[in-house]
DNA sequence: CTGTCGATGATCGAGTTCCGTTCGGTGACG
DNA sequence: CGTCACCGAACGGAACTCGATCATCGACAG
């Protein structure tokens, strides 16, 4: 049991593209429609995404788009899901060079993650709000939900914290510090500063006054 | 200055029907119209909506619905606006019936609205989640912003609250409470009651450390 | 080791279907 | 009888399909 855990711990869901890849080139078109979609979501946003933008600027045809996602929302659910995993890639990559000692550390280290996935992905932070309900096909609950439960566990292990309802705790305080965040860029493109100290602050006073180690 | 200009002090959009009724069997029309999409949001989420769905589900042709709206986003944006005034108009008619003394008071007011509109209106979660994004259209930023606004002055001059930074921290303590209402009715149809329970918890405990009356 | 060959994966894009939207005609109100 | 409300066939464009074509790779002979 290791940070590493919290990989495979929250990524239930196997991907949803129609035929798994075999040969190698496949693999880069199916990144380079994702960053095509991503391009897209960020210029002219979910609603108006059409499957031949996406196509045409990934340098591919429409039957290759067809090829690998079933239909439209399949491409938009794709992405969401790739941000996801590398959100959580960059969260084990903070805790690891970080080894917080701490809960708010740990969370530190979440929503440090979290902000740059929203400043260098373009179309995150739109992905991320519509995430639930325009995206019904992201199986397996919130993305709080899913994080929750590896996250209880791993804290537990490497710091001791000891709390019977941490799995609720936790997913409270990712629900807020998610909201909190796409806030803050929803009121600036590059994410208002103020905004995301502020997001720490209330976690951090969240789960200082309902979880002890 | 009462409760009751929370109202007119977050409502500044104006609405979005293409030609205002004249006669009194329109307004009915409208109203049916937003009845049966939000029953079709309910059902099949926002993006498989369709305005054939609409039509028909209100027993209207699809004419009808281009007459009073110019196109299918329009719809959605106007049960999005339809929700929020309902929202509002119960967070009145909830401060002027318990007259609340307290921040925790006023707060209690508006989540008792917001879950009764999640109760009541079908296909209001699904608005609520997609608002900024799915629909660029609905102008005047985030709901917590608009309504943080007018909540201020209302505190101020009923409760007598100071704070110099008070818009900002209703904004998150609305944000907030939004979030976690929401996740109420993700894990529960009819809504966790545990969850909302947690969501006055959590919100009361914010305010009780930031602002002080 | 090299070149050929067949099988299967990958790509394409014209064609089909479905959905958003328009508009001219018909009925209802006042 | 003029205006308002309503309808639904028709249009355009976007989602999606499918058979044809090209690329890759292992097998095998020379």
């Amino acid at each position: 049991m290791s940070f590493n855990d919290l990989i495979s711990g929250a990524l239930t869901t196997t991907g949803q593209v129609r035929n798994e890849p075999v040969q190698a080139r496949s693999s880069e078109r199916i990144g380079a429609l994702l960053d095509a979609a991503s391009a897209v979501v960020a210029e002219v946003g979910i609603e108006r995404l059409t499957t031949a933008m996406v196509a045409e600027r990934a340098g591919a045809s429409i039957g290759t788009v067809y090829r690998y996602f079933p239909d439209r929302i399949a491409v938009l659910s794709a992405m969401s899901l790739r941000g996801f995993e590398r959100f959580l890639r960059k969260s084990v990559d903070n805790l690891e060079a970080a080894s917080p000692s701490t809960i708010d550390g740990v969370f530190d280290c979440l929503i440090d993650a979290s902000v740059e996935m929203h400043r260098t992905e373009p179309g995150y932070t739109s992905i991320r709000l519509s995430d639930q309900i325009a995206l019904p096909e992201v199986e397996g609950g919130t993305t709080s939900a899913r994080v929750a439960g590896p996250l209880a566990a791993i804290l537990t292990d490497e710091l001791g914290v000891v709390d019977d309802d941490l799995v609720n705790r936790l997913d409270i305080a990712l629900t807020i510090a998610d909201a909190l965040i796409v806030r803050a860029f929803i009121s600036a493109p590059r994410g208002d500063e103020a905004a995301i100290a502020a997001t720490r602050a209330v976690v951090g006073s969240y789960l200082g006054s309902s979880v002890h180690a």
